[in-house]
DNA sequence: GATCACGCTTTCATCCAGCGGAAGCTGCGT
DNA sequence: ACGCAGCTTCCGCTGGATGAAAGCGTGATC
């Protein structure tokens, strides 16, 4: 590498994006020094990058002096077009569902061994979630989760029956059950989950298939129980479902 | 720069960037050839920072061999506390509006001389808009624009002024009529649009105050015709916004 | 099936852009 | 006034970045 002594293996364009890394869920505003601290880099030179993505515009500098995540990398992720075509095409069939029950409507992709939230939509008369747009959470504690998780490959499917992680009391963590339950979801083509993920809290999901049959992805509701019309829920989200799914086939 | 034959002013970051700024809405998929021209790069030095950018997941490359942005980027740009922070605390006051009305919601901000739309509600009930999560429209076209010009400093207001495109018959392309309008607004404390963007569509929106009382966003609503209800439409608008508005304070 | 066209990938000698230690600066708490 | 922590600037050294050229793969055309 150019300079005086650097390391192997590192080239300028990995040090930006490791600069651009350095931001997560947990660490939105940054200073400097802790830039190049989580990135690894000599304090000068992540001064000198940094100011170059500022120019840009991938990252602002807040008055307070920590650099935050800027608008024009906010405009570019929303070019990504597995996500946003998904999320583009199913807002209004989620609206629609919102519309009609008031509850929490939920569109999730599998990301590996976790469900990737790719919108939500969620009013103050909703049952409170954990969900956020873009967090991830485990496959087997979520209606969504459970029918990714049952069209997912056998290899993830194992990986994932490994170790199951108890959330709640109501969380399944044995095998077995989780293994019979997907059984079940293939069968009825819809997944249930009560109180698994967060107390107070129940769900219903379908899959969504596109023209060739593949799942890519799910629609979830989330209710405070399911009272007498789970019948009914589980039919306005497969007429959703397949609306997404022909509008998809384009 | 390295290398036998380079250009001045470019540096390594830069041309990662500028490969970056390739993709735009109208370019959401583009190949190798496509982004070095667009870029103004040679094609090998291309090819070798797009390499990195698609093993960090800022890029990802389709099975066709073209390059989309990446889901790792959809992921940072979520993180932009701008537009992200105002979306989540906004979201749940933009759904009860729209779980009331199953009219278009939408929630904006004003980037120089356009309005950003931030979030949008829309079911298959709501009258078709051309607004997009992500798209910037002219300010003096739509009703969030005009609450966002009349709130917004001098210098931005006569550059507006000065050049008023013509959408539809009835857009306001006067400047006189224009400033009426605003100041119409400033008093009233709402704005209203009838058929001056698309055809059909009619508008209403109002500020969102922070506890200091600047305006910070706009949260609009678009129906088919304002009936004999704009007052309570007004009303609802105003109710959300305070709420949002108290929910930015913390 | 040979030729052409187009776009992607790899190579490699050259050399200057990036490097980072050191020093200076700024603001703040003591 | 002093110390401290974090930010910014400086500058001589050098090895990583560069891009012309050549190689490759694929699909269309003759």
């Amino acid at each position: 590498m150019a300079g005086n002594a650097s390391r192997p293996g590192e080239t300028v364009a990995s040090r930006v994006l490791a600069l651009l890394g350095t931001f997560d869920a947990d660490h939105r505003a940054l200073t400097l020094s802790e830039m190049a601290r989580r990135s690894d880099l000599p304090l000068p030179t992540a001064h000198r990058l940094v100011a170059e993505l500022v120019g840009w515009g991938a990252v602002t500098r807040q008055p307070s002096g920590e650099y935050v995540v800027g608008r024009r990398l906010w405009d570019l992720g929303l070019l990504a077009p597995a996500q946003s075509g998904l999320r583009q095409v199913a807002s209004p069939f989620l609206n629609d569902i919102y519309g009609a029950t008031l509850a929490t409507v939920h569109l999730a992709v599998r990301d590996g061994d976790q469900v990737l939230y790719l919108d939500r939509v969620s009013g103050h008369a909703s049952v409170p979630v954990v969900s956020q747009i873009g967090s991830r959470l485990p496959l087997h504690a979520t209606g969504v989760g459970k029918v990714l998780l049952a069209y997912a490959p056998p290899d993830v499917q194992l990986a994932v029956l490994d170790r199951l992680t108890r959330v709640t009391p109501y969380t399944i963590s044995q095998p077995g059950r989780l293994r019979e339950e997907l059984r079940r979801v293939l069968r009825e083509g819809y997944a249930t989950t009560t109180e698994e993920m967060s107390l107070g809290a129940c769900s219903v999901a379908v899959p969504i298939r596109v023209a060739d049959g593949s799942v890519v992805a799910a629609l979830g509701i989330v209710v405070p129980s399911f009272k007498r019309d789970r019948a009914r829920l589980v039919a306005a989200l497969r007429v959703a479902a397949q609306g997404i799914g022909r509008s998809l086939a384009t």
